[in-house]
DNA sequence: CGTCAGCTTGAAAATGCTCAATGGAAGTGG
DNA sequence: CCACTTCCATTGAGCATTTTCAAGCTGACG
Protein backbone atom coordinates (compact mmCIF):
# COMPACT_ATOMS: atom_id res chain seq x y z
CA UNK A 1 0.00 0.00 0.00
CA UNK A 2 1.40 3.31 -0.75
CA UNK A 3 -0.13 6.57 0.49
CA UNK A 4 -0.84 9.48 -1.81
CA UNK A 5 -2.33 12.89 0.03
CA UNK A 6 -2.68 16.15 -2.17
CA UNK A 7 -0.08 18.80 -1.90
CA UNK A 8 -0.17 21.62 0.56
CA UNK A 9 1.88 24.42 1.92
CA UNK A 10 3.97 23.01 5.14
CA UNK A 11 2.84 24.32 8.30
CA UNK A 12 5.38 23.42 10.46
CA UNK A 13 8.19 25.41 8.47
CA UNK A 14 8.26 28.47 10.89
CA UNK A 15 8.93 25.85 14.04
CA UNK A 16 11.73 24.25 11.85
CA UNK A 17 13.20 27.16 10.71
CA UNK A 18 15.98 26.76 13.17
CA UNK A 19 16.49 23.05 12.47
CA UNK A 20 20.13 22.17 11.08
CA UNK A 21 22.36 19.92 10.32
CA UNK A 22 24.32 17.65 12.67
CA UNK A 23 26.25 20.32 14.57
CA UNK A 24 23.47 22.22 16.11
CA UNK A 25 24.62 25.88 15.10
CA UNK A 26 25.36 25.64 11.74
CA UNK A 27 28.16 27.31 10.08
CA UNK A 28 27.82 31.17 9.41
CA UNK A 29 24.87 31.53 11.35
CA UNK A 30 26.46 33.91 14.03
CA UNK A 31 22.97 35.14 15.12
CA UNK A 32 22.38 34.21 18.71
CA UNK A 33 19.94 31.83 20.05
CA UNK A 34 18.20 33.87 22.41
CA UNK A 35 15.06 32.77 24.10
CA UNK A 36 12.36 35.60 22.98
CA UNK A 37 10.79 37.27 25.61
CA UNK A 38 12.48 35.18 28.68
CA UNK A 39 14.93 36.76 30.96
CA UNK A 40 17.86 35.75 32.32
CA UNK A 41 17.80 34.01 35.91
CA UNK A 42 20.75 35.82 36.48
CA UNK A 43 24.52 37.32 35.44
CA UNK A 44 26.16 35.15 33.00
CA UNK A 45 28.46 32.26 34.55
CA UNK A 46 31.83 31.40 34.05
CA UNK A 47 33.47 27.36 33.47
CA UNK A 48 36.92 26.13 33.32
CA UNK A 49 37.24 23.20 31.20
CA UNK A 50 36.17 20.15 32.97
CA UNK A 51 33.87 21.86 35.13
CA UNK A 52 30.42 20.18 35.63
CA UNK A 53 27.15 22.82 34.45
CA UNK A 54 24.99 20.24 35.63
CA UNK A 55 24.67 16.35 36.20
CA UNK A 56 22.35 13.48 35.22
CA UNK A 57 19.82 12.93 37.83
CA UNK A 58 20.11 16.60 39.48
CA UNK A 59 16.85 18.58 39.04
CA UNK A 60 16.38 20.46 36.06
CA UNK A 61 15.62 24.05 37.08
CA UNK A 62 17.83 26.15 35.17
CA UNK A 63 18.70 25.79 31.25
CA UNK A 64 21.36 27.21 29.58
CA UNK A 65 22.54 29.35 26.18
CA UNK A 66 25.96 28.97 25.62
CA UNK A 67 27.24 32.44 25.26
CA UNK A 68 31.14 31.45 24.46
CA UNK A 69 33.64 28.11 24.17
CA UNK A 70 32.47 24.75 23.72
CA UNK A 71 30.76 22.29 26.19
CA UNK A 72 29.75 18.36 26.12
CA UNK A 73 27.03 16.82 26.98
CA UNK A 74 27.46 13.40 27.66
CA UNK A 75 25.94 9.98 29.74
CA UNK A 76 27.98 8.20 31.90
CA UNK A 77 26.94 4.26 32.64
CA UNK A 78 28.17 2.68 36.46
CA UNK A 79 30.98 1.39 35.02
CA UNK A 80 32.58 4.95 34.12
CA UNK A 81 32.65 4.61 30.23
CA UNK A 82 31.27 7.32 28.74
CA UNK A 83 29.04 8.34 25.44
CA UNK A 84 29.34 12.18 24.35
CA UNK A 85 26.29 13.33 23.08
CA UNK A 86 27.39 16.22 21.50
CA UNK A 87 29.31 19.00 21.89
CA UNK A 88 28.19 22.63 21.81
CA UNK A 89 28.79 26.11 20.83
CA UNK A 90 27.49 29.20 20.64
CA UNK A 91 23.66 29.84 20.68
CA UNK A 92 22.86 26.66 21.82
CA UNK A 93 20.75 25.90 24.26
CA UNK A 94 21.47 22.43 27.10
CA UNK A 95 19.61 21.55 30.00
CA UNK A 96 16.11 21.89 28.75
CA UNK A 97 14.78 18.53 29.61
CA UNK A 98 11.22 17.07 29.66
CA UNK A 99 11.09 15.93 33.08
CA UNK A 100 12.14 16.96 36.30
CA UNK A 101 15.86 16.10 35.86
CA UNK A 102 18.49 16.28 33.96
CA UNK A 103 18.86 13.26 31.81
CA UNK A 104 22.64 13.70 31.03
CA UNK A 105 25.60 16.03 31.90
CA UNK A 106 26.94 18.72 31.01
CA UNK A 107 30.90 19.91 31.57
CA UNK A 108 32.93 22.64 29.86
CA UNK A 109 35.01 21.93 27.38
CA UNK A 110 36.82 25.01 27.24
CA UNK A 111 36.77 28.16 29.15
CA UNK A 112 33.05 28.79 28.87
CA UNK A 113 30.31 31.63 29.66
CA UNK A 114 26.61 30.88 29.83
CA UNK A 115 23.17 32.41 30.29
CA UNK A 116 20.78 31.04 32.63
CA UNK A 117 17.78 30.70 32.61
CA UNK A 118 14.50 29.42 34.87
CA UNK A 119 12.85 26.47 33.59
CA UNK A 120 9.73 28.04 35.33
CA UNK A 121 9.65 30.75 33.55
CA UNK A 122 8.50 28.93 31.35
CA UNK A 123 5.05 27.92 31.86
CA UNK A 124 3.91 31.57 31.72
CA UNK A 125 5.75 32.25 28.69
CA UNK A 126 4.92 29.18 26.94
CA UNK A 127 0.95 29.88 26.78
CA UNK A 128 1.47 33.64 25.83
CA UNK A 129 4.35 33.50 23.52
CA UNK A 130 4.00 31.82 20.38
CA UNK A 131 7.47 32.71 19.12
CA UNK A 132 9.18 31.05 22.13
CA UNK A 133 7.29 28.39 22.01
CA UNK A 134 8.33 27.45 18.37
CA UNK A 135 11.86 28.31 19.46
CA UNK A 136 12.09 25.61 22.32
CA UNK A 137 10.00 22.61 20.02
CA UNK A 138 12.30 23.62 17.05
CA UNK A 139 15.61 23.63 19.52
CA UNK A 140 13.86 19.63 20.28
CA UNK A 141 13.17 18.50 17.04
CA UNK A 142 17.08 19.83 16.51
CA UNK A 143 18.28 18.01 18.85
CA UNK A 144 16.38 15.34 17.62
CA UNK A 145 17.56 15.18 14.29
CA UNK A 146 21.29 15.52 15.35
CA UNK A 147 20.79 12.41 18.00
CA UNK A 148 19.39 10.17 14.91
CA UNK A 149 22.50 11.24 12.76
CA UNK A 150 24.51 10.18 15.42
CA UNK A 151 23.04 6.71 15.83
CA UNK A 152 24.10 6.24 12.32
CA UNK A 153 27.01 7.12 12.88
CA UNK A 154 28.10 4.65 15.89
CA UNK A 155 26.17 1.69 14.72
CA UNK A 156 27.10 1.81 10.85
CA UNK A 157 30.29 3.16 10.46
CA UNK A 158 34.03 2.26 10.55
CA UNK A 159 36.48 4.20 12.79
CA UNK A 160 37.74 6.31 9.71
CA UNK A 161 34.32 6.97 8.55
CA UNK A 162 33.62 8.38 12.44
CA UNK A 163 36.89 10.30 12.29
CA UNK A 164 36.53 11.82 8.72
CA UNK A 165 32.60 13.07 9.77
CA UNK A 166 33.87 14.37 13.10
CA UNK A 167 36.52 16.49 10.66
CA UNK A 168 34.14 17.62 8.70
CA UNK A 169 31.71 18.67 11.18
CA UNK A 170 34.35 20.42 13.31
CA UNK A 171 35.48 22.86 9.98
CA UNK A 172 31.90 22.98 8.91
CA UNK A 173 31.79 25.70 12.42
CA UNK A 174 34.78 26.77 11.42
CA UNK A 175 34.92 30.52 9.12
CA UNK A 176 37.39 29.05 7.44
CA UNK A 177 36.51 25.60 6.41
CA UNK A 178 39.35 24.16 5.48
CA UNK A 179 40.82 24.16 8.91
CA UNK A 180 39.23 23.19 12.36
CA UNK A 181 40.19 23.89 15.68
CA UNK A 182 39.29 21.71 17.81
CA UNK A 183 38.71 22.23 21.64
CA UNK A 184 38.52 18.95 22.44
CA UNK A 185 40.80 16.38 23.58
CA UNK A 186 41.33 12.77 22.01
CA UNK A 187 39.39 11.57 24.46
CA UNK A 188 36.27 13.79 23.90
CA UNK A 189 36.55 12.67 20.43
CA UNK A 190 36.64 9.56 20.99
CA UNK A 191 34.12 9.38 23.78
CA UNK A 192 31.62 11.07 20.90
CA UNK A 193 32.64 8.70 18.17
CA UNK A 194 32.37 5.84 20.18
CA UNK A 195 36.10 4.65 19.79
CA UNK A 196 39.17 4.44 22.23
CA UNK A 197 41.48 7.15 22.32
CA UNK A 198 44.37 5.20 20.98
CA UNK A 199 42.38 4.21 17.42
CA UNK A 200 41.51 8.12 17.21
CA UNK A 201 44.99 8.56 16.95
CA UNK A 202 45.67 6.04 14.63
CA UNK A 203 43.38 6.82 12.38
CA UNK A 204 44.72 10.96 12.24
CA UNK A 205 48.11 10.05 11.37
CA UNK A 206 46.72 7.61 8.96
CA UNK A 207 45.04 10.20 7.43
CA UNK A 208 47.52 12.53 7.51
CA UNK A 209 49.83 9.81 5.94
CA UNK A 210 47.25 10.15 3.48
CA UNK A 211 47.53 13.04 2.77
CA UNK A 212 43.81 13.97 3.12
CA UNK A 213 45.13 16.35 6.27
CA UNK A 214 47.33 17.69 7.80
CA UNK A 215 48.30 18.40 11.58
CA UNK A 216 49.59 21.30 12.34
CA UNK A 217 49.34 21.56 15.81
CA UNK A 218 47.63 19.30 18.78
CA UNK A 219 44.42 20.48 18.25
CA UNK A 220 44.33 21.63 14.84
CA UNK A 221 43.14 19.85 11.82
CA UNK A 222 44.17 21.58 8.24
CA UNK A 223 41.73 19.55 5.49
CA UNK A 224 43.89 18.73 2.68
CA UNK A 225 41.83 16.61 0.78
CA UNK A 226 38.26 17.36 1.69
CA UNK A 227 37.00 15.40 -1.05
CA UNK A 228 38.53 12.54 0.23
CA UNK A 229 36.83 12.85 3.54
CA UNK A 230 34.00 13.61 2.12
CA UNK A 231 34.19 10.16 0.36
CA UNK A 232 34.86 8.30 3.54
CA UNK A 233 30.96 10.15 4.53
CA UNK A 234 29.91 8.38 2.08
CA UNK B 1 31.85 27.40 39.75
CA UNK B 2 28.63 25.54 41.09
CA UNK B 3 24.96 26.38 40.46
CA UNK B 4 22.37 26.79 43.04
CA UNK B 5 19.16 28.23 42.96
CA UNK B 6 15.88 28.29 45.00
CA UNK B 7 14.19 24.63 44.22
CA UNK B 8 10.18 25.53 42.21
CA UNK B 9 7.84 23.66 40.83
CA UNK B 10 8.08 21.50 37.66
CA UNK B 11 6.52 23.46 35.05
CA UNK B 12 6.94 21.63 32.38
CA UNK B 13 5.70 18.75 34.21
CA UNK B 14 2.35 18.71 32.21
CA UNK B 15 4.31 18.28 28.66
CA UNK B 16 6.65 16.03 29.80
CA UNK B 17 3.93 14.13 31.31
CA UNK B 18 4.23 11.32 28.29
CA UNK B 19 7.69 11.10 28.80
CA UNK B 20 8.84 7.32 29.39
CA UNK B 21 11.29 4.47 29.23
CA UNK B 22 13.61 3.79 25.81
CA UNK B 23 10.50 1.96 24.24
CA UNK B 24 8.01 4.44 23.56
CA UNK B 25 4.97 2.85 24.54
CA UNK B 26 5.89 2.19 28.11
CA UNK B 27 4.72 -0.81 29.19
CA UNK B 28 1.38 -1.25 30.72
CA UNK B 29 0.14 2.18 29.66
CA UNK B 30 -2.74 0.98 27.36
CA UNK B 31 -4.54 4.63 26.50
CA UNK B 32 -4.09 5.42 23.02
CA UNK B 33 -2.01 8.38 21.82
CA UNK B 34 -5.19 10.50 20.70
CA UNK B 35 -3.86 14.03 19.14
CA UNK B 36 -6.41 15.83 21.30
CA UNK B 37 -8.64 17.82 18.73
CA UNK B 38 -6.84 16.59 15.78
CA UNK B 39 -8.87 14.61 13.14
CA UNK B 40 -7.53 12.09 10.99
CA UNK B 41 -6.61 12.67 7.32
CA UNK B 42 -8.77 9.89 6.09
CA UNK B 43 -9.30 6.07 7.20
CA UNK B 44 -7.00 3.68 9.38
CA UNK B 45 -4.34 2.28 6.65
CA UNK B 46 -3.20 -0.85 6.26
CA UNK B 47 0.67 -2.48 5.70
CA UNK B 48 1.80 -5.73 5.22
CA UNK B 49 5.61 -6.66 6.32
CA UNK B 50 8.10 -4.88 4.82
CA UNK B 51 5.70 -2.22 3.14
CA UNK B 52 7.25 0.71 3.16
CA UNK B 53 4.80 3.67 4.60
CA UNK B 54 7.19 6.89 4.09
CA UNK B 55 10.40 7.33 2.65
CA UNK B 56 13.40 9.21 3.69
CA UNK B 57 13.55 12.54 2.06
CA UNK B 58 10.07 12.63 0.82
CA UNK B 59 7.61 15.67 1.50
CA UNK B 60 6.08 15.06 4.97
CA UNK B 61 2.71 15.78 4.60
CA UNK B 62 1.00 13.05 6.39
CA UNK B 63 2.07 12.23 10.25
CA UNK B 64 0.99 8.62 11.49
CA UNK B 65 -0.14 7.27 15.27
CA UNK B 66 0.04 3.11 15.21
CA UNK B 67 -3.04 1.67 16.36
CA UNK B 68 -2.19 -2.26 15.63
CA UNK B 69 1.47 -3.93 14.75
CA UNK B 70 4.83 -3.14 14.77
CA UNK B 71 6.68 0.05 12.69
CA UNK B 72 10.54 0.31 11.97
CA UNK B 73 11.88 3.76 11.90
CA UNK B 74 15.55 3.51 9.93
CA UNK B 75 18.68 5.35 8.13
CA UNK B 76 19.97 4.03 4.97
CA UNK B 77 23.26 4.83 4.13
CA UNK B 78 24.53 4.92 0.20
CA UNK B 79 25.88 1.56 0.30
CA UNK B 80 22.87 0.27 1.93
CA UNK B 81 23.67 -0.32 5.56
CA UNK B 82 20.75 0.66 7.75
CA UNK B 83 20.72 1.86 11.26
CA UNK B 84 17.00 0.75 12.91
CA UNK B 85 16.48 3.87 15.54
CA UNK B 86 13.57 2.32 16.56
CA UNK B 87 10.46 0.19 17.07
CA UNK B 88 7.00 1.65 16.97
CA UNK B 89 3.97 -0.20 18.46
CA UNK B 90 0.59 0.83 19.32
CA UNK B 91 0.19 4.56 20.27
CA UNK B 92 3.27 6.14 19.17
CA UNK B 93 3.38 8.47 16.39
CA UNK B 94 5.83 8.13 13.51
CA UNK B 95 6.48 10.75 10.49
CA UNK B 96 6.03 14.04 12.93
CA UNK B 97 8.92 16.06 11.19
CA UNK B 98 10.41 19.84 11.89
CA UNK B 99 11.59 20.30 8.23
CA UNK B 100 9.97 19.72 4.81
CA UNK B 101 10.72 16.53 4.76
CA UNK B 102 10.92 12.78 6.27
CA UNK B 103 14.17 12.15 7.78
CA UNK B 104 13.87 8.76 8.35
CA UNK B 105 12.46 5.58 6.36
CA UNK B 106 9.61 4.16 8.33
CA UNK B 107 8.21 0.46 7.03
CA UNK B 108 5.71 -1.77 8.56
CA UNK B 109 7.23 -5.12 10.28
CA UNK B 110 4.29 -7.08 11.31
CA UNK B 111 0.97 -6.37 9.27
CA UNK B 112 0.38 -2.89 10.63
CA UNK B 113 -2.87 -0.43 10.91
CA UNK B 114 -2.13 3.22 11.10
CA UNK B 115 -3.82 6.32 11.73
CA UNK B 116 -3.28 9.25 9.04
CA UNK B 117 -3.16 12.70 10.21
CA UNK B 118 -2.76 15.89 7.83
CA UNK B 119 0.58 18.09 8.95
CA UNK B 120 -1.21 21.17 8.00
CA UNK B 121 -4.22 20.82 9.86
CA UNK B 122 -1.94 21.12 12.80
CA UNK B 123 -1.47 24.75 12.40
CA UNK B 124 -4.82 26.14 13.41
CA UNK B 125 -5.04 23.44 15.80
CA UNK B 126 -1.39 24.25 17.57
CA UNK B 127 -2.37 28.20 18.29
CA UNK B 128 -5.30 27.00 19.94
CA UNK B 129 -5.30 23.38 21.55
CA UNK B 130 -3.04 23.76 24.56
CA UNK B 131 -2.90 19.86 25.16
CA UNK B 132 -2.14 19.06 21.20
CA UNK B 133 0.76 21.44 21.37
CA UNK B 134 1.90 19.54 24.86
CA UNK B 135 1.48 16.25 23.43
CA UNK B 136 3.32 16.67 20.24
CA UNK B 137 5.78 18.76 22.69
CA UNK B 138 5.74 15.25 24.81
CA UNK B 139 6.36 13.05 21.89
CA UNK B 140 9.99 15.25 20.83
CA UNK B 141 11.15 15.05 23.91
CA UNK B 142 10.62 11.62 24.82
CA UNK B 143 11.75 10.45 21.10
CA UNK B 144 14.90 12.49 22.11
CA UNK B 145 15.63 10.89 25.22
CA UNK B 146 14.96 7.21 23.25
CA UNK B 147 17.79 8.57 21.09
CA UNK B 148 20.03 9.55 23.39
CA UNK B 149 19.91 5.94 25.54
CA UNK B 150 20.03 4.38 22.06
CA UNK B 151 23.21 6.27 21.27
CA UNK B 152 25.06 5.01 24.58
CA UNK B 153 24.11 1.69 23.74
CA UNK B 154 25.62 2.08 20.24
CA UNK B 155 28.18 3.41 21.29
CA UNK B 156 29.31 2.24 24.47
CA UNK B 157 28.00 -1.18 24.79
CA UNK B 158 29.09 -4.52 23.93
CA UNK B 159 27.30 -6.86 21.73
CA UNK B 160 25.99 -9.18 24.37
CA UNK B 161 25.08 -5.82 26.48
CA UNK B 162 23.14 -4.11 23.43
CA UNK B 163 21.00 -8.03 23.35
CA UNK B 164 20.56 -7.92 26.80
CA UNK B 165 19.12 -4.47 26.78
CA UNK B 166 17.08 -5.44 23.56
CA UNK B 167 15.85 -8.45 25.39
CA UNK B 168 14.39 -6.13 28.48
CA UNK B 169 13.09 -3.72 26.33
CA UNK B 170 11.00 -5.89 24.13
CA UNK B 171 10.22 -8.15 27.54
CA UNK B 172 8.69 -4.97 28.97
CA UNK B 173 6.44 -4.22 26.81
CA UNK B 174 4.96 -7.65 26.59
CA UNK B 175 1.94 -8.36 28.97
CA UNK B 176 3.94 -11.15 30.67
CA UNK B 177 7.35 -9.42 31.90
CA UNK B 178 9.12 -12.65 31.43
CA UNK B 179 8.25 -13.76 28.12
CA UNK B 180 9.43 -10.77 24.97
CA UNK B 181 7.31 -11.66 21.71
CA UNK B 182 9.25 -10.58 18.61
CA UNK B 183 8.06 -9.06 15.70
CA UNK B 184 10.79 -8.52 14.28
CA UNK B 185 13.66 -10.45 12.22
CA UNK B 186 17.21 -11.47 13.44
CA UNK B 187 18.28 -8.40 10.66
CA UNK B 188 16.01 -6.07 12.30
CA UNK B 189 17.55 -6.41 15.75
CA UNK B 190 20.98 -6.72 14.55
CA UNK B 191 19.87 -2.93 12.53
CA UNK B 192 18.49 -1.93 15.62
CA UNK B 193 21.97 -2.46 17.80
CA UNK B 194 24.46 -1.79 15.13
CA UNK B 195 25.35 -5.69 15.09
CA UNK B 196 25.32 -8.11 12.50
CA UNK B 197 22.72 -10.82 12.25
CA UNK B 198 25.29 -13.48 13.27
CA UNK B 199 26.32 -12.27 16.43
CA UNK B 200 22.95 -11.35 17.30
CA UNK B 201 22.05 -15.46 16.80
CA UNK B 202 25.27 -16.25 18.31
CA UNK B 203 24.70 -13.87 21.15
CA UNK B 204 21.28 -15.51 22.03
CA UNK B 205 22.95 -19.36 21.62
CA UNK B 206 25.37 -18.16 24.12
CA UNK B 207 22.76 -16.13 26.57
CA UNK B 208 20.94 -20.01 26.35
CA UNK B 209 23.59 -21.91 26.66
CA UNK B 210 24.02 -19.76 29.95
CA UNK B 211 20.85 -20.53 31.08
CA UNK B 212 20.01 -16.89 31.40
CA UNK B 213 17.15 -17.08 28.57
CA UNK B 214 15.33 -19.81 26.62
CA UNK B 215 14.13 -19.83 22.84
CA UNK B 216 10.96 -21.74 22.89
CA UNK B 217 10.59 -20.10 19.40
CA UNK B 218 12.34 -18.45 16.72
CA UNK B 219 10.52 -15.21 17.62
CA UNK B 220 9.86 -15.49 21.26
CA UNK B 221 12.62 -15.19 24.00
CA UNK B 222 11.52 -16.25 27.55
CA UNK B 223 13.74 -14.73 30.37
CA UNK B 224 14.61 -17.52 32.28
CA UNK B 225 17.52 -15.35 34.74
CA UNK B 226 16.46 -11.78 33.85
CA UNK B 227 18.89 -10.32 37.19
CA UNK B 228 21.52 -11.89 34.99
CA UNK B 229 19.87 -10.42 32.09
CA UNK B 230 19.76 -6.67 33.50
CA UNK B 231 23.34 -7.64 35.32
CA UNK B 232 24.52 -7.11 32.31
CA UNK B 233 22.75 -4.08 31.48
CA UNK B 234 25.33 -2.68 34.11
C1' DC C 1 65.44 21.74 33.06
C1' DG C 2 62.10 18.62 35.09
C1' DT C 3 57.50 17.24 35.39
C1' DC C 4 53.15 16.06 33.91
C1' DA C 5 49.18 15.55 31.09
C1' DG C 6 47.86 14.40 26.80
C1' DC C 7 49.13 12.19 22.60
C1' DT C 8 51.33 8.71 19.61
C1' DT C 9 53.05 4.27 18.46
C1' DG C 10 53.74 -0.75 18.69
C1' DA C 11 52.61 -5.55 19.60
C1' DA C 12 49.39 -8.76 21.21
C1' DA C 13 44.73 -9.99 22.21
C1' DA C 14 39.91 -9.86 21.63
C1' DT C 15 35.76 -8.75 19.75
C1' DG C 16 32.87 -8.82 16.08
C1' DC C 17 32.64 -9.54 10.94
C1' DT C 18 32.80 -12.21 6.55
C1' DC C 19 32.17 -16.13 4.07
C1' DA C 20 30.33 -20.56 3.71
C1' DA C 21 27.68 -24.43 4.93
C1' DT C 22 23.90 -26.41 7.47
C1' DG C 23 19.39 -26.50 9.77
C1' DG C 24 14.57 -25.92 10.19
C1' DA C 25 9.95 -24.17 9.73
C1' DA C 26 6.24 -22.45 6.64
C1' DG C 27 4.22 -22.40 2.31
C1' DT C 28 3.37 -24.52 -2.47
C1' DG C 29 2.25 -27.70 -5.77
C1' DG C 30 2.02 -32.33 -7.26
C1' DC D 1 0.32 -36.12 2.46
C1' DC D 2 4.77 -35.54 0.92
C1' DA D 3 8.55 -33.58 -1.69
C1' DC D 4 10.31 -29.14 -2.92
C1' DT D 5 11.31 -24.53 -2.37
C1' DT D 6 12.22 -20.55 0.11
C1' DC D 7 13.29 -17.75 3.72
C1' DC D 8 15.27 -17.11 7.90
C1' DA D 9 18.31 -18.56 11.50
C1' DT D 10 22.27 -21.04 13.30
C1' DT D 11 26.91 -22.62 13.38
C1' DG D 12 31.81 -22.88 12.14
C1' DA D 13 36.34 -21.25 10.62
C1' DG D 14 39.20 -17.69 9.40
C1' DC D 15 39.94 -12.88 9.16
C1' DA D 16 39.75 -7.83 10.00
C1' DT D 17 39.19 -4.17 12.85
C1' DT D 18 39.42 -2.29 17.06
C1' DT D 19 40.85 -2.66 21.80
C1' DT D 20 44.14 -3.47 25.37
C1' DC D 21 48.40 -3.07 27.39
C1' DA D 22 52.76 -1.03 27.47
C1' DA D 23 56.25 2.08 26.08
C1' DG D 24 57.74 6.44 24.44
C1' DC D 25 57.03 11.18 22.81
C1' DT D 26 55.83 16.26 22.95
C1' DG D 27 54.66 20.58 24.48
C1' DA D 28 53.18 23.51 28.26
C1' DC D 29 54.36 25.20 32.55
C1' DG D 30 56.51 25.50 36.83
Amino acid sequence: MSVQFAPAPHPLSAIAAHAAGSFAKPAGDHTPFRPSGLLPAGPVLEFSPDEQIFGQGEEALIFFRVVTGTVRTCKFMNDGRRQIQAFHVAGELIGFEAGDEYSLTAEAVSDCTLVPYRRNALDAQLATNEALSQQLFAHAMRSLKQAREHAVMLGRRTAAEKVAAFIIECAGRSSDGRVANLAMTRQDIADYLGLTIETVSRTLSQLERDAVIELPALRQIRLKNPAALRSLNS
